[in-house]
RNA sequence: GGUCCCGUGGCCGAGUGAUCAGGCAGAGCUCUGCAAAAGCUCGUACAGCGGUUUGAAUCCGCUCGGGACCUCCA
């Protein structure tokens, strides 16, 4: 079997992954700033890396996953008014901070749960790790690479430029950094414009507010990640992901900091995600073109024409890569929609023809067609291995679909492939679609009563059309239509149904 | 202004030197009491211009267009 390579945004190539500790891989994960509502946009990284994480724990590894809850509420880094977005919305709302920031969490580990992300193994926030960040400035001022101001402590980048690359991770250059080509209030502070926060002395009305030795105030917003990483995953660890708009200046400060605290650049391998794009445009506040994942399921926007699954909106994503910009439009959201239900269906096809199993023979009759389907199958694990190709693997499982419904409805023999082939494919449907894709059946049809209800209504159609009484079997098909229960007269006779 | 990325058939979207991506939509056919589903067949796409090469959507140059980051951002 190939091996897993993984795009280095560091290194900007795939390197075939090693993990530090052989068996064992550390990834931390920037998690949300819960200050609001979760949209369409911030869906694709808690997506993307629940794959890398179900596809490395497929790969037999142990994998502690990291992902922090940003709570803390900065400042506007380095600009403007001198604003705590959550303190300042709290106020808004009538709400405390913390109250404020709980009800975020919730959306967020809701949207979470919906989507069929499993919860990370710790997943840290920042109020709770103000210690530790403080503990860790004080000592990246001991070694000389911070200064203190009014209060507020700054990383001195100029200093640790001369002997680290710092911009190496965004494709900086340190001098053009250096000119300062913005005039933003704030900075006069800090002794060069590309110096960060690494504390922020609190003014007045500010709520959110720790002791620190500089006095009260709290943590600028690169600190954190640095903080809970190297707690729990260590002074190096293996992944580190996040959106690509975090790479700069997010992921370089922290780079620079957990350098001089730990002596050691803190990740082995970057990981970033592209933007979810709509109309081209990123998707983002400022931009004013969000769409919200609760908007999302309940269709109740301008843009859409109807809710949508949290599956569809899953296996939209996992249908592109995830370092290409993704367009949304609701026009491929359908088409998503239509795509994963034939898919799926499919998949239950499958697992419906172990009851036909006995047919089966050890040698294939069609040598050419089960060699096909074993190669399209072994190609799973190629495309995953090519730094985590979603959009292959399903592409694949598409070319897998018509045969599995030829089999079903015996255009082809199941005798057509081997036992073993048939074998491999319930095994590898279900592994990809459901443990590494993570994906779930959209039907709300688990009901015992309502099947068996329905089994009811197909035996009074069956024996309807059996004596060609087409008014009452088209009475029962088409008053379950309107309710939004679809039957399917099948080739062999059965019927089968689906809710809508 | 600086740095970087992208431009694929009606829409979404893989692919980065020669071979079929795939999904959705559309057309035709088959099956069927009808319908739905399913199956089969169909589009000869790679922004434009020039170059390298036996061969380029894929490499190089230029032009046009779009975007990201440089400020909070997934």
């Amino acid at each position: 079997m190939s091996t897993l390579k993984i795009h280095n945004s560091y290194s900007r190539q795939k390197e075939t992954f090693e993990p530090i500790t052989p068996g064992y891989v550390g990834m931390y994960v920037c998690g949300p700033t819960v200050s609001g509502e979760s949209h369409l946009g911030h869906a694709r990284p808690y997506i993307t890396f629940d794959v890398v994480f179900r596809y490395l724990q497929h790969l037999g590894y142990k994998v502690r996953y990291v992902r922090n809850i940003t709570d803390a509420g900065h400042f506007e880094e380095e600009g403007r008014e001198a604003e705590d977005k959550i303190s300042s919305k709290a106020v808004l709302e009538k709400l405390e901070p913390m109250e404020l920031v709980q009800k975020y969490t919730n959306l967020f580990h809701w949207a979470m749960n919906l989507f069929n992300t499993i919860p990370p193994s710790i997943e840290p926030t920042a109020t709770g790790h103000i210690v530790e960040q403080i503990e860790m400035i004080k000592k990246i001022m001991a070694d000389g690479y911070a200064y203190e101001k009014n209060g507020s402590i700054y990383f001195d980048v100029k200093k640790y430029a001369a002997g680290h690359d710092y911009g190496k991770l965004s494709g900086r250059k340190i001098e053009d950094l250096l000119e300062a080509t913005r005039e933003l209030e704030g900075q006069e502070e800090k002794r060069d414009a590309a110096d960060f926060a690494l504390w922020k002395a609190a003014p007045a009305k500010h709520i959110m507010r720790w002791n620190s030795p500089w006095g009260e105030g709290f943590p600028g917003w690169h600190i954190e990640c640095s903080a809970m990483a190297t707690k729990y995953l260590g002074t190096r660890f293996d992944i580190h992901g996040g959106g690509m708009d975090l790479q700069f200046p997010h992921h370089e400060s922290e780079i620079a900091q957990s350098t001089i605290c730990n002596g050691s650049a803190p990740v082995k391998y970057w990981m970033h995600n592209n933007m979810i794009t709509i109309n081209g445009r990123k998707m983002g506040k400022s931009y004013n073109n969000v769409i919200k994942l609760t908007e999302l399921f309940s269709g109740d926007h301008p843009l859409l024409t109807q809710a949508y699954h949290p599956m569809v909106v899953r296996f939209f994503i996992l249908q592109s890569h995830y370092r290409s910009t993704l367009d949304f439009s609701n026009e491929a959201l359908q088409a998503s929609e239509k795509g994963l239900k034939r898919l799926w269906d499919a998949y239950e096809n499958l697992q419906r023809l172990r009851d036909r199993s006995s047919e089966l023979q050890e040698t294939a009759a069609d040598p050419e067609l089960d060699e096909r389907l074993r190669k399209l199958m072994t190609e799973f694990d190629t495309f995953m291995n090519d730094d985590f190709n979603t959009a292959k693997v399903l592409a694949n499982m598409f070319e897998l679909v018509p045969v599995i419904n030829s089999l079903k409805d015996k255009t082809i023999a199941l005798t057509g492939i081997s036992r073993a082939t048939f074998d491999l494919l319930q095994q590898q449907f279900y592994t990809y679609l459901e443990t590494i894709l993570g994906l779930t059946s959209v039907s709300a049809a688990d009901n015992e009563k309502l099947k068996n209800v329905m089994q009811l209504l197909i035996e009074i159609r069956k024996e309807a059309r059996s004596r060609k009484d087409f008014v009452t079997s088209d009475k029962i098909r088409n008053q379950l239509a309107t309710i939004g229960i679809l039957l399917k007269d099948e080739k062999d006779g059965n019927i089968s149904w689906s809710v809508e």
